[in-house]
RNA sequence: GGGGAGAUACUCAAGCGGCCAACGAGGACAGACUGUAAAUCUGUUGGUUUCACCUUCGCAGGUUCGAAUCCUGCUCUCCCCA
């Protein structure tokens, strides 16, 4: 039966920003048969963060097109380390680590992909399953006869490395990748390796390895490096790193981490990683344009991602959290909350607990935010916030520095809103 | 081994005996304007019991009424010659 891809691949890819370069043919190839592709994740911790959400994204694409995605979870390649875009040799995270990073990951990505229905299901391997069989020199015998010391030097991996420092073990990283490409080549057919730009030297070792071992023919393709329009570093807030995990980045941080995105940004993003349709991303941009303050593109985002990566009621508690501290919430609004409500709102807020008696007694509102908590780091940061007018109880501005804090406060008997600036709130609960 | 230069707050970078908690730039945070955006403007960016006091200028001592600034030793970095 003659295959039929669901869509040109390429095309798509191309439009959404999402392809920075492919190898010749792989289009082509893309779509003559059902294609594996796969995509490695380094268990460098223990989620992943929405950076990976790239090649992520190229998986569930190449799943949408009728391929079949292989994710792969670097349980062996993590245990070298991979020299692209480090500046100096890392530290090798000990076993239990690795273990337990790798468990990590494979769970967040079990949720990206359809593993179960059609001959396109997508597959979840371990490059330690196939290494931890092999020996030292059945490697050096079998794989890095192959490829030579110059062609491996060559790689701006390792030649950014060569002032500063790079240990061998580092240095052989994309011979082990290479192999994994080989082994997938002929064990589960897998003739496309995708990743980030920064993959595309790894890759194209294992193109080249396949080649000159005779497996076959190997093909690539490569999203590019994502970019903040300001020219900062994608992915990170205030808090730091966005991770994917509910535990390290709250839904409603990480909701709010797609909404606050700029205008220019959100064009890109929204293609790169949502799966809206084209028709429908191109009238989402033209209601945008018309009307910017809506942000329309920045919510369809926010959403789409949120929910793919969490779930709907995350992404309906984190709306709900949002209205309540960015819409027309006022202190009345706030006092009318149910206090189940409330702790569902505040659920992804820090949270500091102060006694009852002290509130009762009445706390000068410097020693409450910079003593008693740590919303500020010192009281001479707390003072000067306040009086730059930067601080509000209950969603109302502290004009008096010397503001007592006490029971009449409290929110639902227990708790009081704390916040600084704009965004950062904090939770203060009695007792 | 010989000679030279340097180590200042998150980073870069002034200061070279008192006017220095330390110019300036970047970054970060906040305020205003907006749209929880961008740009712009403004403020903050050691601590405290805040009109004053205390701890900071690689580390340890010393000179001096007084040191980031001068002297001695130590540690580290960079450059030149062998």
């Amino acid at each position: 039966m003659a295959f039929a891809p669901h869509h040109d691949l390429i095309e798509e890819l191309k439009w959404r920003g999402l392809l920075h370069d492919a190898m010749p043919g792989t289009q082509d190839l893309l779509n003559r048969e059902m294609v594996s592709g796969y995509v490695g994740f380094d268990p460098t911790a223990e989620s992943l963060h929405i950076g990976n959400l790239v090649p992520v994204m190229l998986l569930t694409h190449l799943q949408l097109a009728g391929h079949r995605p292989i994710a792969l979870v670097g349980g062996a390649t993590g245990m070298i380390g991979d020299p692209s875009g480090k500046s100096a040799e890392r530290n090798l995270l000990d076993e239990e680590t690795l273990q337990r990073n790798v468990a990590g990951v494979r769970k967040q990505l079990l949720k990206f992909l359809n593993f179960t229905d059609g001959a396109n299901r997508a597959e979840l391997v371990n490059n330690y399953d196939w290494f931890k069989g092999i020996s030292f020199l059945q490697f050096m015998r079998d794989i890095g006869k192959h490829i030579t010391v110059s062609y491996m030097m060559a790689k701006d991996s390792v030649q950014n490395r060569l002032e500063t420092g790079i240990s061998f073990t580092e240095f052989s990283y994309q011979l082990v990748q290479g192999y994994d490409f080989v082994h997938l080549l002929k064990n589960h057919g897998c003739k496309l390796q995708m990743g980030g730009s920064d993959q595309w030297g790894n890759i194209v070792t294992g193109t080249e390895l396949i080649r000159r071992m005779g497996a076959g023919e190997g093909f690539a393709l490569v999203a590019p490096l994502i970019t903040k329009t300001d020219g900062g570093k994608f992915g990170k807030s205030e808090q730091g790193n966005v991770w994917l995990d509910p535990q390290r980045t709250s839904p409603y941080r990480f909701y709010q981490f797609w909404l606050n995105v700029s205008d220019e940004d959100a064009k890109r993003y929204i293609r790169i990683f949502s799966l809206l349709s084209r028709p429908e991303i191109e009238s989402l941009q033209q209601q945008h344009d018309g009307a910017p303050h809506l942000r329309l593109l920045q919510k369809a985002l926010a959403e789409d991602v949120t929910v793919r990566v969490h779930c709907r009621e995350d992404l309906d508690a984190a709306v709900a959290a949002s209205e309540i501290l960015f819409g027309q919430g006022t202190e009345d609004s706030l006092r009318q909350l149910s206090e189940s409500d409330l702790l569902a709102v505040f659920e992804g807020v820090p949270q500091f607990h102060i006694s009852e008696q002290e509130l009762k007694a009445g706390i000068p509102i410097i020693d409450l935010l910079a003593e008693m908590t740590t919303v500020f780091p010192s009281k001479a940061e707390a003072r000067k916030m306040i009086q730059g007018n930067g601080v509000s109880i209950n969603k109302t501005k502290v004009a008096a520095i010397d503001l007592m804090v006490n029971v009449d406060h409290l929110i639902a008997g227990r708790y009081i809103l704390a916040q600084k600036g704009k965004k950062n709130y904090y939770l203060l609960i009695v007792g």
